[in-house]
DNA sequence: ATTATTTATGCAAGCGGTTGCACGTAAACC
DNA sequence: GGTTTACGTGCAACCGCTTGCATAAATAAT
């Protein structure tokens, strides 16, 4: 059997309590029992019981992480595995412990949260969501239970988030091709319903203006799903509506490998092309894509400590926080 | 508060016991009382506390994953989602709990594995380990701690494992080149004393054998780490040496691009050459490389499996798993 | 010296389940 | 009809730790 704090208490003479508020160094013990407690610890090679000590009301110190599991694209596999590894390096500094589950689907995740909550297991929960899940959101927030989520969500409610500066990266991106001489810049993004696509187009827009440049909804494309053939359609359009441009940024990387093959069928040259999420693909192809890291590492950290902070600080209010990108400059843009 | 056992048995008007009796079917339990129980854990809404029920004696059915941490090229493939998911889908299916943590080092890989164990969370653990550790594994089995590992063991101690055939996998590789006409197959892998370069080197030289090919020792290559540069090196040294070549196989695609680079360097043509573990990589360059799918999914799945089985049959004997592997023909090879 | 105040430690009641054993009742036996 | 057997259920101890409250000793105040 494991040294128990029973064992400790008997070798250091005194009562269990004391040897439970040596390890909690929360009352005032004398520094004597103290040492006589720390040394039969020592002696007897204790090692807390993490079970009991939570039934017995201390936090779990575990924080539960959900995975959407139902999307092939290859980006979201490195994202998921660098924002999991962000999450445990800031957990694992504060001595948190991780669990993890995939879902199938949006009714899995609320299932799978459910089981985190009602075990008791974990204290915490890290939302790894794409998009949006308003079902795992309201039963989160429906039973009060701290959580984080990575992305924005809709409209602002009152919950945690961490998420890219979504606005300044595309406006650096726009700057960019402004400042290679490009004038008509199509865009190509997702649902305008998704706060990162109304951020992106923001702030194409705010660049485009302090430029003087009047944007031409002609050149604006929002599509309901992320893939190659979206991006390849609307390259398409612009090309057949005859309007005129010299660049296309997108929100996806995927996007602008449909809009590369557009422009190569079409034989258009000279047009600079963007993308977005550094996905192992863009430094391959060629010409290698000119697009943004969005430091999945630091989305995943910055939602541990976030979730934590509130965890250890249960009157704190719930707060979001922009993660900076970096523009990756490539062949699509020289 | 909570729901708890308590308030099921009032409501039923039985005792905490039958309640859980019930919970666990256990017992001989009338129909009719445990209809009186299933009706007021409904009513009621009850969730069993696994924390309390670990503390009493359940097993936690918990299981935890220790990923190394310590080389970036790791996370360019998509090998340790891949084997996460796998383990997912089986665990929890079995209604098992998944907890993972990132060590930066083979210490920290053992802190983390201890403090897995003496916490009382986890119930059996699954090594990711790329290579060997032995630290972790004599631990672990000084614990007499349930326990499996994705990859072989140097030496066939009685652990369970999971891992490709290599040794079949290679073969089919080679026997490919073969079927193409080529005769002069070099031969680069990692470190000789890691189980998987050993099984493969051995597929090889069966296929050889097979075919009465005499092996040369001077087309074999045993390197310590695995890169390009060092694909690059031992390809430009088969140049140097003179000795005929007409195809190169590698025990991974990074071994591969530095091959390519050197053969394109050095103006040789017609060299077919293959990889291994299918990196994202190896579809996208071009010529796209002829490699071999590893099936990580699978092999986080059938680690899940066998952990599984022998946490809820203690006296199993340990085992291994052979994972079948996909040769994928792509342009190097045509 | 006596009483009031502080302080370090111990006591014991939980936390929410599990389970060996005891017990009462009904069926089975002679 | 009385005794044995079997079976379903309850009792209560326990898993290992936490913590409010009580207590005894030490210190300060009068």
């Amino acid at each position: 059997m494991r040294v128990t704090i029973k064992e400790v208490a008997i070798e250091a003479g005194v009562s269990l309590s004391t040897v439970s508020r040596v390890l909690h160094n929360n009352s005032k013990i004398t520094e004597e029992t103290k040492d006589r407690v720390n040394k039969a610890i020592k002696k007897l090679g204790y090692h807390p019981n993490f079970i009991a000590s939570s039934l017995a009301g201390k936090p779990t110190k575990t924080i539960g992480i959900v995975i959407p599991n139902d999307s092939d694209e290859l980006f979201k596999n490195t994202f998921f595995i660098n924002a999991m590894r962000g999450i445990s390096i800031y957990a694992q500094k504060k001595g948190y412990f991780l669990m993890y589950s995939f879902s199938k689907n949006d009714e899995e995740e609320v299932r799978f949260i459910e089981k985190y909550i009602r075990s008791g297991w974990v204290s915490g929960i890290v939302l790894l969501n794409a998009y949006e899940n308003d079902k795992c959101i309201n039963y989160l927030k429906d039973n009060d239970f701290p959580f984080v989520i990575i992305g924005s969500p809709s409209e602002s409610k009152d919950i945690n988030w961490v998420d890219n500066n979504n606005y300044d990266a595309m406006a650096e991106v726009v700057e960019l091709l402004i400042s290679k001489g490009k004038k008509n810049i199509a865009f190509i993004g997702g649902s305008k319903n998704l706060r990162v696509t109304k951020d992106r187009f923001a702030g194409y827009l705010s660049v485009l203006e302090k430029n003087k440049i009047t944007p031409q909804s002609g050149l604006h494309f929002f599509r309901n799903s992320f893939s190659e053939s979206e991006g390849y359609n609307c390259t398409m359009e612009i090309i057949y509506s005859g309007i005129e441009f010299d660049s296309i940024v997108t929100t996806d990387d995927l996007y602008s490998y449909g809009a590369l093959k557009a422009l190569e069928e079409s034989g258009r040259k000279n047009i600079m092309v963007t993308g977005f999420n550094n996905t192992p693909k863009s430094s391959y192809i060629n010409p290698s894509l000119t697009t943004v890291e969005i430091n999945a590492d630091e989305l995943g950290e910055n939602a541990a400590r976030l979730l934590i902070e509130h965890l250890e600080n249960k009157n704190l209010k719930p707060s979001g926080v922009l993660i900076n990108s970096n523009l990756i400059e490539r062949e699509t843009t020289t």
